[in-house]
DNA sequence: AATGAATGAGCCTTCATTCAT
DNA sequence: AATGAATGAAGGCTCATTCAT
């Protein structure tokens, strides 16, 4: 299974979301077509499962980068976040942005947000073990505006290959846009 | 050719992309399978052609939505400019989504921004017509991640279909993370 | 009519049999499709009217090179034969070939070789009225020889595209097949 | 595989070119057009399995013709030669002419005459394993008529349906025309 | 559990032909 | 006579899925 999905994130890194048909993936994963639906009811259940694990590698990424923090400072702490989102979308970029469009291309938008959600909600919780919740002040529509700017300028960035996406600058970029909202918004 | 392209909105609308065969857009635009495709080279050209199609709804609804506005300060012309895209995602957000979909599946991401940065210069200059510049002072990067971040949270409340997309505090939230952002950053 | 045929051929020249659809050659003629069909019945039929012109041009071609012969040798009259077959065949080539094919693979083997063999005739006619005919002793089954070898010979070098086919090399050793075969034949 | 094969021969022996679509091969092979496709990339790597099949099987009773052959004289050698030529081209006349066709039609001339080739070299091996090569002293451009001129008899004969093809006498014609050529060629 | 040959619905596309104007 | 937009049967091919071994 584990074999399946290694296989299947190879093939959507490699051709895309055109080469990703089952037989091709059970050949990479070098397992037969019968034993790749042994493990997955169907094409869309394996779909899921892989974008199920590659947040799970995200999360773990995130998680680490988040340890060992210990910069005191609300800035110190969201820039940590932006971070940990950045080097998440790093490495494997195809495969991640495939398994997005599959999510998408089957309507499966509300799903992908899930998890998405999850991932941000981690986060504050994580960063809101600190004395200090960076986020705590931000009501839910608030919340959901600065994650999902935050997200779709690193979603972008990801989706139109830009360069910059490495750049320190980016990030420092991304550290004013919630600085600034953060310094603006009044208290809930 | 307009009754293809209609038709082709409307299988999108109603069935998303897995619906959106050329067969079904034929019968659904009431010519044959023959007539499409003299008018279309293939399927891809009809998909360029409908992205293109509702971008000029857009571009059409902006316009007016920027018709007649006269508020000076730069707070109402950014105000102006996220009503503007707000409005142009209403109505028909499954077609739009799914015309989206479609040329992301299909790795058209680049050009799908294309016409999105385009509307966005269309934007500036209009705004830029006024005494003051709003976003005179952004450098590329800058602009590319207000535009993209402005850009996720709309998008991403019409994909996960948040209740709030109308409300008049949404708009408030974007326009308080452009307007803060534009507060800190330094001149270029 | 002939505007039509020959933008056929041209079509067939340019683009072999692939490309030879009604449409194509309805454009190439600047003649609308409805017109093509005024004239035409179906594909069929304009395919044998070009076979029945190209073969008029051959044919043509053929007697203007007979024309003012007045070498009395037998291997003169066979030469003068031969090189009017090659020079028959060269000049649109391709054009010849496609019509050539398109004959055949509609199974129009046997209306292929009607011409070819009236062709045939017709040259015998020719050169019979000469005081020898030189191949007068030959019977039905004799003269298939000859004249299919020849045109064997001729129709490979075509179609196998050999550069020899210009050479005057090329044309010795068929006088020289055909007169060996004539020396050797017992009278009828 | 081998019933795909002979699937699609008997679809060309009975309906000639026009008849021999895939779909219509696999369900007279009696399994599914996939399976077809599983076999054979497309439909020309499915011609070219056919055409050299029927290579196959003339080259088989090409050779068993000249089994067992002594007559070391150079007419008895060339008239073996022949006799397994007209002796090929019989049985299936219709599908191996369709073949024929099939490869024409798809501009295959010169892959066509490659396996003829073949099939005239390893029958002057053969036969130039006895003491004098019969051919030896031929050019390349005369090995090409005689070749050729050869085959063009024969093919004609097949084409056009000629009843004498099974005839001694016109066996007797064709031996006439090569071994009055080789006696009148030149040395080399 | 694993295999992989077989399946076949259905997709995209072409092109000969028609017919109202 | 000429036009050319429209037609639609039919073709080549893909790929998710099944099932006997």
């Amino acid at each position: 299974m584990a074999a399946i999905l290694e296989g299947a994130a190879q093939i959507l890194e490699a051709g895309g979301l055109a080469a990703f048909t089952t037989n091709a993936v059970a050949e990479r994963a070098g397992v037969s077509i019968g034993t790749l639906y042994q493990y997955f009811a169907d094409k869309n259940a394996l779909i899921r499962a892989l974008a199920q694990r590659e947040l799970q590698v995200t999360l773990t990424r995130v998680r680490q980068a988040l340890l060992g923090e210990i910069d005191p400072t609300p800035e110190g702490r969201v820039r940590v976040m932006i971070r940990a989102m950045i080097t998440a979308f790093r490495g494997r970029q195809r495969a991640r942005k495939a398994v997005l469009q599959a999510l998408l291309s089957r309507g499966g938008g509300v799903e992908l947000m899930a998890p998405v959600a999850a991932f941000l909600a981690e986060t504050e919780a994580r960063i809101g073990q600190q004395p200090q919740r960076v986020f705590a002040m931000l009501d839910r529509r608030q919340l959901f505006v600065v994650s999902r700017a935050l997200m779709g300028a690193i979603r972008a960035a990801v989706l139109e290959e830009q360069p910059f996406l490495r750049d320190q600058a980016f990030e420092d970029e991304l550290v004013r846009l919630v600085m600034a909202y953060l310094g603006v918004v009044p208290a809930a």
